[in-house]
RNA sequence: GCUGGGAUGGCGGAGCGGACAAUCGCACCAGACUGUAAAUCUGGCGGUCGAAAGGCCUACCUAGGUUCGAAUCCUAGUCCCAGCACCA
């Protein structure tokens, strides 16, 4: 397979109009392609990653990449995701996530170099156009255009509504296409539709043809988000060894997938792989993940505490505490709740030990130098 | 504008005067089992005091009220939904 091939094939679940339209003006040279992220969250996380691993490989290609960071339209929120209620985030919010995202995209991408990634802002130019642009923008599209969206039909039937804002989102998110003038658009598959009008508008406004590339998403069986779970989705800008142990808290049945979008190893026999050993094939995924994002010294630390902490189940207690008082005071701030009664729960059941035993005493004083186990995951250590 | 319906824990959704810190499902946490996991089984899942039994506090949109007693009834308000009307 050639590397354009390659490209548009490892991970992708569709290209519009046409993959082979695409690796025609992929081969005449470089083009112009673009991602958008949402800045709600401090931090990238895993599914994130997979698009940035995308365009790391067009990036890799000579291909001109953006990483557009989506701070105006972050601010209306994506109904895709409907569940989650986006809160409005203010400006300071966004600067102060977006310098923490570029540190941690940079793992991926490449910033600097000979043909760097450029980041953008489609605050730029979505807050700079006026009512009447916005209007003349609004006109290339059409209501059963946009209404035909099965988020919307879904929602229609299900609460009877959608909001104004919520159906123009994606003239907006669609009109960063065009004043960027790119070539290509890359996003999760959920992203289609958005992505789909932001080719419309392209094709109505300049007359020229944008593609549209959406990515498989990294879910379950039960079409689950993965990351999400784990309980605590991962985040890039997280400790290499809380990484690995994410990774490795994947259900198995999720591994050939997430070779596939995650890394470049080749697919070939993957699937019998796993099924055959297949804590060694989580292990080295979760290794290799862990050499991309912080480099191989930290993979191999990562691995070692996992295996030390989680296989032969003799952890290494860091977190202090400070010694003094009672039990159940001194887990609380760990424990779900992070209340004292959630602490004495926890210990009723036998799930803190001090020293390697069970303890039940919630009112146990805690001594310095107690090394203090709280459910499967948190080792405390009593200092002064 | 009119007429109905509704607002309950992270989510969905019961309850419709006392036994309600609130059935149940999902999610989550823990234990057993394991290969880290998954699956399964078990327990838990507002706070606080208590070794425990249990007590106290806060909570069913908001503010009042009725009642010995209110998530449940009444009044007012806020928000949401539906139908109709108006407009086109």
């Amino acid at each position: 397979m050639n590397p354009i091939d390659e490209v548009l094939t490892r991970g992708v679940a569709e290209i519009l109009p046409s993959k082979e339209g695409l690796a025609k003006i992929m081969a005449k040279g470089p083009i112009t392609l673009y991602q958008g992220f949402d800045p709600s969250m401090p931090s990238l996380h895993l599914g994130n990653l997979v698009g940035l691993l995308k365009l790391s490989q067009f990036q890799e290609l000579g291909h001109k990449v953006i990483f557009l960071v989506g701070d105006f339209t972050g601010m209306i929120g994506d109904p895709t995701d409907k569940l989650a209620t986006r809160k409005q985030l203010s400006p300071k919010e966004v600067k102060e996530n977006v310098a923490k995202w570029k540190e941690q995209a940079a793992k991926v991408l490449d910033f600097e170099g000979p043909n760097p990634a450029k980041m953008l802002f489609n605050s730029e130019w979505l807050s700079a156009l006026s009512m009447e642009e916005f209007l003349t923008i609004c006109a290339n599209l059409t209501v059963p255009q946009l209404i035909e969206r099965d988020m919307f039909q879904k929602r229609l039937k299900e609460e009877g509504t959608v909001r104004v804002h919520e159906f123009l989102y994606p003239v907006l998110q669609g009109y960063d296409s065009v004043a960027m003038d790119v070539d290509l658009e890359i996003g999760g598959s959920d992203q289609i539709f958005n992505m789909l009008v932001g080719r419309t508008l392209m094709q109505a406004i300049k007359g020229k043809e944008k593609f549209v590339l959406g990515t498989k998403l990294l879910v379950d069986k039960e079409g689950n988000k993965v990351g999400k779970t784990t309980g605590n989705a991962l985040f890039l800008d997280s400790s290499p060894e809380n990484f690995y142990a994410g990774i490795m808290s994947f259900p198995d049945t999720v591994l050939p997938l997430a070779y596939e979008l995650l890394t470049s190893f080749p697919l070939q026999g993957i699937e019998a792989k796993v099924k055959k050993e297949p804590l060694a094939e989580k292990k080295r995924l979760a290794y290799e993940l862990v050499k991309l994002l912080w480099g191989g010294a930290s993979a191999e630390a990562a691995q070692k505490y996992f295996e030390r902490t989680f296989q032969e189940r003799a952890p290494s207690f860091d977190i202090r505490v400070s010694a003094g008082e009672s039990l159940a005071k001194t887990i609380s701030p760990y424990t779900r709740l992070e209340s004292i009664s959630d602490a004495k729960r926890i210990i009723k059941q036998h799930a803190v030990d001090i020293n390697g035993k069970t303890v039940s005493d919630a009112a146990y004083v805690v001594k310095v130098g107690d090394k203090i186990r709280v459910g499967e995951r948190t080792f405390l250590i009593a200092t002064k």
